[in-house]
DNA sequence: CGTTCCTCCTGCTAGC
DNA sequence: TGCTAGCAGGAGGAAC
């Protein structure tokens, strides 16, 4: 199955970045997808050189968006590399040499890092930091930096709400949000601008474990039960982060790559026609938002039909 | 204004 | 065997 890069396979990505990335310039830049630069306005060379010769200063991460910070603007304003992985989004670094992936969009000349104490080079093969995506749903900008939710974020993701990870992460303001909606739970958990991060397959997971059905309206749900799905969520992400979080290869940052523990831990997403691990009774999948939703027809009543 | 729907894209699989 | 249709889905922006 691939791997559908939600809040955990971001927070991966983003520790690989801060390995690897973190305190080295791009020397050199090339940006030749034009889709996947469709975000900054003035065009794919304009970004790649203005990229050029910046040093990374931080790595960070909001939901599912990425962003780079840097050493010094340029013209005053703070900005930032905005990368959104999308749905087949890779950001890999990796010696220079390397055969270039045939669906690569951008390209970073990664500068040496410094020596080591005994005084040799540590990287003595060249390195670059790529960005592939196959279907080109996810892409990279530069954008301005403000501050939204307690934070500096990039402009344009500040209608993003903070996710349930985040120091500034209000369950309880969040379940009290929902309430005041008549609209579906899970078509909340989804958007972005309620609670970041979280996807279709972790959607259906929190559900599962909170025994909700992600159908049933918010405002006729008690906010006991909506706590209940946002810690679940927590947890889904923060066992997810535990398993699938952890080593590297060095020159490796690779959701797709790290994967592979997911699929056996999964209680409910594509589980359909299985018994459920809590009651026995069969999994069962249908249609919402033009997506698939998996649930436990005996744990998670569904709502009378639409 | 808030909410819902449509669309972008490629690779894999099921079915004839 | 080879073709096509169907499916996967994040998120912005159009449509209601």
């Amino acid at each position: 199955m691939v791997r559908v890069p939600e809040l955990p396979e971001v927070e991966v990505v983003r520790r690989g970045l801060d390995d690897h990335v973190v305190g080295r310039a791009f020397v050199a830049s090339r940006v030749t997808g034009a889709r996947a630069a469709r975000r900054h306005l003035p065009g794919p060379q304009h970004l790649a050189d203005a990229l050029t010769g910046r040093r990374v200063a931080s790595a960070q991460r909001r939901g599912k968006y990425l962003w780079l910070t840097f050493d010094e603007a340029t013209d005053g304003a703070d900005d930032a590399l905005v990368i959104h992985l999308g749905m087949s989004g890779q950001v890999l670094v990796e010696a220079a040499d390397a055969p270039l992936e045939k669906h690569a969009h951008a390209v970073f000349d990664l500068s040496a890092r410094g020596e080591s104490e005994a005084g040799d080079a540590v990287d003595v093969v060249p390195q670059q930091m790529r960005f592939v995506d196959q279907r080109t749903f996810g892409g990279l900008f530069l954008d301005d930096v403000t501050v939204a939710h307690g934070r500096e974020v990039p402009a344009s993701i500040s209608h993003i709400a903070p996710d349930p990870l985040e120091e500034a992460f209000d369950a309880d303001a969040v379940a009290r949000l929902m309430r005041t909606k008549h609209v579906a739970v899970k078509r909340l958990l989804l958007d972005q601008g309620v609670v970041s991060g979280i996807g279709n397959i972790y959607a259906d997971e929190a559900l599962w474990r909170a025994e909700l059905h992600g159908r049933r309206p918010a405002d006729a749900v008690t906010k006991k039960q909506l706590m209940a799905t946002l810690a679940a969520t927590q947890d889904v992400m923060r066992e997810a982060l535990a398993q699938g979080g952890t080593s590297f290869d060095a020159l490796y940052v690779n959701v797709n790559g790290a994967s592979g523990y997911f699929d056996r831990s999964l209680d409910a997403y594509g589980q359909q026609g299985r018994p459920c691990r809590r009651c026995g009774a069969l999994i069962v999948r249908e249609q919402f938002m033009n997506r698939s939703s998996h649930f436990c027809p005996v744990c998670q009543k569904p709502p009378r039909a639409k």
